[in-house]
DNA sequence: TAGATTGTTAATCGATTAACAATC
DNA sequence: TAGATTGTTAATCGATTAACAATC
């Protein structure tokens, strides 16, 4: 059975959190240690590290050095993940910003606008390409995945070409329901969604009456954080 | 008991998707035409809309206009959704262009950030405050969430202040788990995370021993895409 | 030994999907 | 009526949490 994708999104943090902790490839960590860390639970951290097949010390916990090199296998491709962004307009700009540069495992690998005014400029240290050279892009240099920030009316166009040049992993932050095939995976990132979902919880969400039921009562739904404080 | 949170983002995108569709208040929707535009399934629109309180007419599908009423109802706070946006770096300056201006029901109510170049500045038309009038300009201008986009370093003592300020609701886009108490409700974006599990799902997860398990075989675990193509 | 931790199974919880009677 | 759709319950599925034997 394959790992699920929670598991896969928390061994990221995982790895992400025993970076920033300093630890290093001779260190011991306790599960509980990093449940902390993730604000989590455990018992979770335990069965993650199961599924992903990584076995602790009875006594001492899991080596840290092991765990990365596990959780690399699992996440990352051969020559690390190769992003290409699609649509340079100030979000993708800013990702571009975000995810370029120091990564040592995201690499971006193409940018592409169908702006003519940028076609072929440096951004961020990137050159921008005409959308129309996508298919060879993607093939000669290695893309894994796709980052859409075009506007929503492009979207399903890009899309379309994307899946066409052989990507079968995207990051959508145009605010449209993507169009796909079963074996192309899309992740949507829907910050109005988000806004509007929060905001309501973090109220009270009323009952569906109207009526508002147990006043101070909290929803605890965080990907990670399970919150104590 | 309260609206489950995948049925609240789900009621978000479908007011969303009935707009775009250029829908009026008296025109109706069938359940399964909700779901086509949603990528989704009948039987879960239904239940949706059941957990809202609406009811359809048994021939003639759901009622556009009173379906918009009810979602608005259950997710709009009364003066629409007041944002305020914390770091205002590449990824702050995007959000506030694609959340600011246009929004009927989102309103970016204050922009912060510690850097004195940009306090006093005007930035897509918000003015930049210093973080030490957040508290008195939540409570005067009536902030429902918070954005963070300051970078990891920040983002905790950030959050500390924003919940001091009264702040319930908050998006993180700073790659750190916040610890926040019970009554306070995060929605954690994580790019670099998110990434790396989409490569990892699109080429097909390895299983635990390595052993590639049933090539050709694919997950779908999109947010609302079901994706017959 | 005593105490603490792992590895794993079972129990719980929640979300999605299927099914179907009611009914327009 | 016949056909299609809603409203709702039951079944399924998957993820999280609890529990505890094994063991260092």
């Amino acid at each position: 059975m394959p790992i699920p994708d929670k598991t896969l999104e928390r061994l990221s943090i995982y790895r992400r959190l025993l970076a920033l902790a300093r630890l290093g490839d001779d260190d011991m960590v306790f599960s509980h240690e990093l449940a902390d860390m993730a604000s989590g639970n455990a018992a979770q951290v335990r069965r993650d590290l199961m599924e992903l097949g990584v076995a602790g010390h009875r006594k001492l916990g899991y080596r840290v050095g092991h765990l990365n090199t596990e959780i690399g296998r699992v996440l990352d491709p051969p020559n690390g993940t190769g992003v290409v962004v699609l649509g340079v307009g100030n979000l993708g700009r800013a990702l571009l910003q975000h995810i370029g540069g120091e990564h040592e495992r995201l690499h971006v690998v193409g940018v592409f606008d169908t702006d003519p005014s940028k076609i072929g400029h440096i951004i961020h240290g990137y050159r921008c390409d005409s959308i129309n050279d996508l298919e060879a892009a993607v093939q000669a240099r290695g893309a894994d995945v796709a980052i859409i920030t075009t506007p929503a009316e492009a979207a399903q166009a890009v899309c379309d070409r994307l899946i066409a040049a052989g990507i079968r992993g995207i990051l959508n932050f145009a605010p449209t329901p993507l169009q796909v095939p079963d074996n192309v995976f899309v992740e949507q990132v829907d910050i109005e969604t988000a806004l509007e979902k929060i905001a309501c919880v973090a109220r009270g969400a009323p009952a569906r009456n109207g009526m508002l039921l147990h006043e101070g009562v909290v929803y605890r739904a965080q990907r990670m954080q399970g919150g104590a404080n």
